[in-house]
DNA sequence: CTGAAAGCGCTAACAG
DNA sequence: CTGTTAGCGCTTTCAG
């Protein structure tokens, strides 16, 4: 249990005032007039003796920890999980660490994170919010902190959102199958009501009202807590398929489910695409592998990154604290065409 | 951007003193006589408004954060990413909040983390070292932090370990092989050296040996910071593939690396099982759904998550600060047999 | 039960 | 350039 190095320490060993290492330290040695040469025997001593200031000391005096908190989904997913590292690597290029955490989309458990992180002082927020937040939230907006939305907003509350066009992606591969003369076409969704999925479903009925095909929606539960629910919801996924035998193909509303109906789908033994044909919201590296190979709606997770991180630290460095109207940028999809989604 | 109320509001506004309301929120009350009716106004007010200490200057006072880092390879390793969670889940049952990021197995990042992680003042860590740490590690253990390492260790640092038993996965699997008379096994692994590839390495050729067959050891590059890697690495295993015609099977010695063969075995258009056996270590979803399904090396992910908290926080809550003998934690793993090692 | 007071380690205004 | 000083918000000892 050595001591740590303490800013009295190195400034006695070098014979200076406190001030003057703070100072050098914090990059303000110009500023009030400080030697380069002195500067210069600051800095190599502190590099030489591997001093650290306590950030905990420095967050509690200035205010900021230089922390934002990345509040997602589920880490487990492939989506959420690039993105997040994506997330990390922009921002610790910036200076910024990030701290992540999963919702598992409950609001309990958003809340209890946004409390937890709020302890913490962070100094901006990503969230991805669960239904059932929207107070929280709003308290939150009001402190003034930089937040901005992710994968899906809140509707009543105004702030800054990076999302994609979830309703295009949909409808062009609805299209997709609807111009191979694939007209049986479901569409398997979760039960929230998010604004993201309301938008994929929304595309679909689009696509399906427009063809003056019947729309066939299920919705199917679905659960990243609890394992049991994992099978409850392939369970509901096989039994749809049974009850449908007409259905020619089916959407997936997003990976989770895609993953979920693949096992339905196998462990039926129908044929991708020749009895039913597939796509999936979201790609992964599954979807490259599986055979066939999953045609998919894929987000772009890179792009989607850079857009996150710019908006928060340009509200993080800005000194306009809500005034300017709040950004939202919807980022296109691709679809990436494979094998489960050809006509036979 | 209003202001939180501080426990000195609190105190004004009940008209007790601030060491009242703090000795009530740390469950002192008791032990300094406030009578219970008091401590329960104090616990309905703080309730009331909503009051959260400022953990900064909590910690910066008591030294302790309630946080623990999780330094692990790459979170979007299924492997990884299941255990940070299942970490998580089991730490902020008992408390404490985990604070994870990847290395990318690459020993710069893996210091500038330790060094911010550091600074945070973290209670206790969770390591799954890359190879060149060792001085910065071993700094970390004198400092007398708490620090338990995962999945791989380092041989000259002395201190608790979770893992697996790697050689005896490899062997059994590659027994299985054998005993179905296939002889001729390649093992594919990267080019690191650290104990858990080493372990796995060891459980194959002491197989082979036995067998009296001759082994055949491949190191592809891996790295999961650079895409352009990935590439690469599919390329060698396509590579190796073609020039190792006669080989019957391939025993992957992680989940990526499977992955990525996978995707050179599927640019080959060889068949699994039939022209090629495979097995993988570490199991997910892919590999269940794959066709064939992939018989997969299995880590106990639960127990080990549950095997790592507990190690930690015993150390935490102990108060021999590095008296006892470093507690060593090796679980067994189980062979998943899929569809891809069957004898056709 | 309570009030005062010290102090965790650091920043930054202020007056030299 | 520097020394002093006043905190950031909280815990905890000590003397009532």
């Amino acid at each position: 249990m050595k001591k740590r190095t303490l800013i009295h320490d190195i400034a006695r060993h070098l014979e200076v005032s406190i001030t003057t290492v703070s100072l050098v330290l914090n990059g303000k040695a110009k500023e009030y007039r400080i030697s380069d040469a002195l500067a210069e025997r600051v800095m190599q001593y502190v590099a030489q003796v591997g001093y650290r200031p306590n950030q905990l000391a420095k967050s509690l005096r200035t205010g900021k920890t230089h922390v934002i908190g990345l509040i997602i989904e589920d880490i487990s997913n492939p989506f959420f999980a690039t993105v997040a590292r994506l997330v990390e690597r922009h921002a610790s290029a910036r200076g910024y660490r990030v701290l992540y955490s999963s919702t598992d989309d409950s609001a309990a458990k958003a809340k209890d994170l946004i409390a937890l992180f709020q302890e913490q002082h962070l100094d901006g927020y990503i969230i991805a919010p669960p239904a059932g937040v929207e107070a929280e939230l709003e308290q939150l907006l009001k402190s003034g902190v930089p937040t901005v939305f992710f994968d899906r907003y809140l509707p009543g509350l105004a702030t800054d959102y990076v999302g994609v066009d979830n309703a295009a992606g949909v409808y062009q591969a609805t299209q997709l199958l609807l111009d191979q003369g694939v007209a049986r076409i479901a569409f398997l969704t979760t039960e929230s009501t998010q604004t993201q999925m309301a938008a994929r479903q929304q595309g679909y009925t689009r696509a399906m009202q427009e063809a003056g095909q019947p729309a066939q929606v299920q919705h199917v539960p679905l659960n990243f807590d609890d394992d049991s629910v994992r099978e409850q919801s392939i369970a509901a996924i096989h039994q749809f398929l049974q009850d449908n035998p007409a259905c020619e193909a089916v959407i997936f509303a997003n990976n989770s489910l895609a993953t979920l109906g693949l096992e339905a789908i196998a462990q039926l033994g129908r044929r991708i695409p020749q009895e039913l044909a597939v796509i999936s919201f979201d790609d992964n590296d599954l979807f490259r592998l599986h055979s066939p190979t999953i045609t998919a709606i894929a987000q772009p997770v890179e792009a989607l990154a850079e857009a996150l991180i710019n908006v928060l630290l340009a509200k993080l460095s800005d000194e306009r604290p809500a005034a300017a109207q709040p950004q939202t940028v919807e980022l296109p999809v691709s679809l990436v065409v494979r094998g489960s989604s050809a006509r036979q």
